[in-house]
DNA sequence: GAAACTATACCGTCCAGACGGTACAGTTAT
DNA sequence: ATAACTGTACCGTCTGGACGGTATAGTTTC
């Protein structure tokens, strides 16, 4: 048996994490293998060009996804409360490649965006079986929209403040949800 | 007396317009001065750096901004509706400078950040005092989402067909603000 | 006559990717 | 059992191109 690729992961996740920290101008190929304590060379090894890096984060995201939208249906509280609480960034793997993946949509990366919207159909259609199409609608809105100031924070500054300052607005959107749903 | 500065707006409108469509890596110097019909050293006279036409968009985006505000604060629908509505992507000149902006956010750009958040508290200042303090939270990440999603889209793609989907969607979020308020 | 440009040549830096090499685990032939 | 071989998993260096920015000389418009 041949040794194991553990640099292959060790890649994927400073990959990610150079994404979500100094997005992605910064998350170069050098950058990447520094952080992840191998040679550019070998680096280069397990992804023949960026673009391969890349389709791994995405399969990454899909099957974290695929994971996160199972565990939506079979929630207890609700799939409506399930996916607000899950919104919220708790540096959970899902999480962290969300909004790694966000920092190439935002580039114009065609394949990401396509993924993404594939995956926001899922939620939605989840969302819909339990409040009805209209208010699915509401309540994807408002994941999004902790997404997009998860993502507009990113690693700078002090995350810890940040992130308690967000889970109150969580329970806010809890209260919301039960006015929407009742 | 000299010419009118011309150049200087076509140049901005360019950047913005580049940042939408293709995104921050692509809005090169070279490529802003060709989409604005200038020469670079026609750019680099108005602007003298990279970080200067940041500068300037940026306070465009506070320019209108605050325009956007206070016609929030006077709409007669009320503020959350107004919000909602003006929320979805319409081509005004605001959003374009906004979604051009969050590119700029989503690359690590720290002041870019700043100006964000500040805008963002204004808006839900005033959104508390239509709906209070909770259930604005909950509008102002609707909007948020509806933002995350003209971003996400970008200039690719059928425009027409994205944009009338999601004023679809603006209905539904219109009806789940009356609940909120209610 | 001066501001608002055009046009072009150039520099330093950074980056994606190519390339040639090395270390070593496992396999096979003897 | 061990020497010879094979393929995987890396390392370090180099190159070609793009990008931000500088410089400068000339041209148009008010």
């Amino acid at each position: 048996m041949p040794r194991k690729p553990i640099a292959r992961d060790a890649v994927l996740d400073a990959f990610e994490a150079l994404l979500i920290e100094v997005g992605e101008r910064a998350a170069t190929l050098d950058a990447v293998a520094k952080r992840a304590g191998v040679s550019k060379g070998g680096l280069l090894y397990h992804f023949p060009n960026k673009e391969a890096m890349i389709g791994s984060l995405l399969e990454r995201m899909d099957r974290l996804a695929a994971l996160d939208i199972e565990a939506m249906k079979a929630a207890p509280e609700g799939s409506a409360a399930f996916f607000i609480k899950s919104s919220l960034w708790a540096d959970t793997p899902l999480d962290r490649v969300f909004v790694a993946a966000t920092r190439l949509a935002e580039v114009a990366h065609e394949e990401t965006r396509r993924r993404f919207a594939g995956i926001q159909q899922q939620w939605l259609d989840v969302l819909a079986e339990e409040v009805g199409p209209e208010m699915a609608k509401a309540v994807r809105y408002m994941g999004d929209g902790l997404y997009f100031n998860a993502m507009l924070e990113g690693g700078a500054g002090d995350t810890e403040v940040k992130a308690s300052a967000r889970s109150a607005d969580v329970g806010a959107l809890l209260a919301a949800v039960e006015r929407l749903r009742g």
